[in-house]
Parts: C-alpha cells; structure tokens; sequence
DNA sequence: TATATATTGTGAATATATTCACAGCGTGAT
DNA sequence: ATCACGCTGTGAATATATTCACAATATATA
C-alpha cells in the first residue's frame, strides 16, 4: 500500500458496497450513476466518482458503473485475500450483541474468537462463537492468525487489552471503551464513542430546535 | 446558536468533559495544560486551545485551565438547561446493551422511553426504563418532550421510524441502522456504523502489515 | 517589587477534504 | 454511419480542519 489512502474513503467504500450489493441482490439493477449512488449513500456525485479514482475503477459514461464488477473491485481493495480473522474482548452486553450480529454474516471478516476474563464465560459459546480465558489470547490468536480485534471490555481494562492484542500480532482495532489507546504507530485503531455521539446528536437536536 | 459550531468541536468537547471529569473524581486534580488534556484525549495541544477557544473558555498561563470551572463552561455549553429527554426504539440485541448502559448514569441526558413493533416487549421493563408498543410513540414522546433518539431497529424499518420521530418533534438522533436516513435539514443524525467501523479496522490492519 | 518562565490565545500557514466545472467520451437513437 | 446527449474523470477552486509560531501574560520565586 504505498499511496496514502484517505481514512474517509475506506468508509464509503465499505458503505458503498452495501448499497451496492442491495441494488444487485434485492432491485436486480446493473447499472449505477455516480448521483443515484450518492443519494443512497448521502454524499455528492463528485465524491462518489472521486473515491471511484482513487481505487481506480472507471466507469463508463452513458452507462454508469457496472455494479457487479465495482462489487469485485471494491472487494478486491478493501477485503483480505483470504479469510481476514477477528477477535473481540469483553462478552458484556455490547459483546454479546456484536457477536450475534455478525455471527455467519460475512464469510471472508469473520469473529474467529471471544475472550473474557469471567471464569463463567470462558468455554461457552455464543452465536456459534468460543469464548476462551484470556491466558489462552496469546496462543490463539496466533493460532488462528487473528490481525484485527473489536474491544468490549470496561474502561479501565482496554489499555491493558490494547497492549495485549499489539504484543500478539494485532494491527486493527475497533475499540468501544471510552478511553484513547495508545498504541504503535504501526496499529490502527477505530473509536466507536457511544456516549460522545449522543451527545452530539442531543447537542444538535437543542441547537436545531432552537433556529 | 447563531455562529456555526463544528461537530468534530463538540465531539471533543464531550471527551474532554469525561477526561476532565475523570482527573477530578479520581485524580484529584485542580489544573490542567493543554498539552496533558490533549495527550488524554489524543489530540494536539493547539486543538485543544482552539476549542476552548470556540467555547469562550479561558485559561490561565502558568495554572492552565482551572477543572472544575471547564467542566461547568463545557456543561452549559453542551447540555441543556433542563433534562434532555432520549428515547430508544428498536429493543433488540444492541438496544438493551444500551438501555443497560446508560441507565442511571447521566441525570441530564436519560433514555425515557423504549419503544418496539414486537407485542411481547410492550409493557416490559428494561434496565429502569420502560418499552411502550409503537403506536403509542406519538403521545408518549410530546408528554416526555422527547427531541433526541436512539435507533436500534433492523435497516428496512429504519427510515419509517425516523420518519415518525421527526413527526413527533424529535431534532436529533443516533442512528445504527446501516441506511443513510432522509430526514429534513432541522434535524440532525448522528451515524454509527458498526460494520463499516469494522471494515476500516480490518483494512488498515491489513495495510500497516504490509508496510 | 522585579524577574524569569512556561503557558495561553490566536492570526497566519498549512493540510486535508470536498465540490466545481468542463473537456472528452461512449452509447443509444436515428 | 453519424450525431447528440448526459455522463465520467479530473485539474482547479473552494471549504474545512488542524497546526504553527509567537506576542501577551499570569504567576512563582527571590
Ligand atoms: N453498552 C453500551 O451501550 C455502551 C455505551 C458506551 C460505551 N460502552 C463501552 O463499551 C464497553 C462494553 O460495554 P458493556 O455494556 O458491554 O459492558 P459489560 O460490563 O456488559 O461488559 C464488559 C465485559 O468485559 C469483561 N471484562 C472485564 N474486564 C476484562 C478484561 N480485563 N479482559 C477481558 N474481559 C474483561 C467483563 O467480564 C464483561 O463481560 C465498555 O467500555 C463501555 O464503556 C458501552
Ligand atoms: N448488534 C450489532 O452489533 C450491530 C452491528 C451493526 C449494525 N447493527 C444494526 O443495529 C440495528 C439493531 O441491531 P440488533 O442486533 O439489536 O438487531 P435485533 O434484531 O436484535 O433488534 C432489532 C429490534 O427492533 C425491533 N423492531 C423491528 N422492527 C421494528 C419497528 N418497525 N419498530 C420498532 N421496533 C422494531 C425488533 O422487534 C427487535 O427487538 C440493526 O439495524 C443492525 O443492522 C447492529
């Protein structure tokens, strides 16, 4: 990867995949312009085709993009080559709801592995997911070549995981717990603030009601 | 609000308020630089000043910015004077991870109300907060004064429930479902987007491997 | 009281992201 | 075959966000 990829851009590729393949799967289409994307997607046709240059897919004008073949593209840039394994840490409430959710959804981003530090949950599975004591971390995410982990785990404990999962090889985080990770520079990690973004939603809901 | 305030600005702010509350419950602390709330947060010393700077907050050289007094500026900068009532609807997996979460934790800002389509959940009670059956949505919602929501239902109902919300006055939300809701400019939507969050964990773990 | 000093507040500079606007082109119509 | 049209691809322009850099300044110290 030797061009700078926007951060921004990797999202709405992602996004843009799934409008994509609803189009194919659902509305049987074949064909998208740069504008009927992005009214999906909310954004502008110039970024639509922007984010299409910088991957390098072209397509063609009076037909649009042909969407099977931008799937393939888009999967190509974005996805593994194999399977691309996962962990996630700490089966609380917002563990256990991703787990399900994810469970059988994606065939080449799959869970691979749960971990708790709750005796009780080490041994059980859920949504056909293990979920193993954390002595056991180190071996199996090697074992199962785990590069990117979502962390569930409280506050206080998530540097302390942080720092377990780089020292066993993981490069992706995609972290819930309201703290800033510090991390290499070589790992890259995705914050999910829940309660920054309500209150960003509550703040605005005020400030949109008062205009 | 006349002047236009960045919403990146006010999703620090939010995560400098829980840091700073954080050095004074637990630290003890009276004083913070901008360099040590900004090492916290993840940000640049600069970003810091600059947005305290858009919220009319001095601080002192040589003492920095005095806590308790920032924490009180950011509060009646980003909280309404009064309860902000939130509702959530959709009650699955992820909606009882969050009732369960913020139950009892923020006096100001409280989820009020669930509401689902499914009759065996109307009338339950979840974490402190009761589930209510979608046609009574309208009347609790204006008796609450409910103006911020939460949106936890699966993504084909996603746009028929906030088209409802915004009928019942809601101004802001927090939206979960992946679909890019359309919603009048007065209301604003908050998106997280747990899959595609995912995606870009995986990619740029996949990247800094390579590099 | 005077002084040294590390930090603030902020205009200007830079970096990043998005949008504009239009030349060039492929396609369906004729 | 030819044409007219509406789209794509993209350099340039603009908008937004962040960082730099330094004068102004409040305080601890002597
Ligand atoms: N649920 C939400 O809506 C919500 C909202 C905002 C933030 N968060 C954050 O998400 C994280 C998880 O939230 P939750 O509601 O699922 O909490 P939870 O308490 O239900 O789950 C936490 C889980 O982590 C496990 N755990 C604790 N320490 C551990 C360790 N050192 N190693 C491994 N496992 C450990 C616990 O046994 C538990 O199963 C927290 O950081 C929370 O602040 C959650
Ligand atoms: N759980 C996750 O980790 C995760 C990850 C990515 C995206 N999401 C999204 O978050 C949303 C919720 O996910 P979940 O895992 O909690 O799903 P879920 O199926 O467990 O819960 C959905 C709930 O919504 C209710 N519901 C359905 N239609 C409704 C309607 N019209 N009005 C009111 N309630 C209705 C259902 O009865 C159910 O209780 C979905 O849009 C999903 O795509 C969740």
């Amino acid at each position: 990867m030797n061009v700078q990829i926007p951060d921004k851009t990797v999202g709405r590729l992602s996004l843009y995949r799934r409008l994509l393949s609803n189009l194919l799967g659902i509305e049987k289409v074949k064909f998208v312009f740069s504008h009927q994307l992005a009214k999906d997607a909310g954004v502008t046709a110039a970024q639509v085709r922007r984010d299409m240059m910088i991957i390098g897919y072209s397509g063609s004008p009076k037909r649009g993009y042909a969407i099977e073949e931008l799937v393939e593209s888009i999967g190509q840039f974005l996805d593994a080559p194999d399977l691309q394994a996962v962990a996630l840490i700490g089966v609380g409430n917002l563990g256990r709801a991703i787990l399900t959710y994810f469970a059988g959804r994606r065939p080449n981003l799959r869970i691979v592995a749960a971990f708790d530090n709750d005796p009780n949950k080490a041994g059980t599975v859920i949504s056909e997911c293990r979920c193993y004591a954390m002595q056991e971390m180190p071996e199996v995410l090697e074992k199962k070549n785990v590069t990117t982990a979502i962390i569930t785990v409280p506050a206080g404990q998530a540097q302390d995981v942080a720092d377990l999962l780089v020292s066993s090889g993981v490069r992706g985080m995609l972290n819930f717990a309201p703290v800033n990770l510090r991390v290499p520079a070589s790992v890259y990690v995705e914050d999910m603030d829940i309660t920054t973004s309500l209150e960003k939603a509550a703040f605005f809901a005020r400030c949109r009601t008062a205009s």
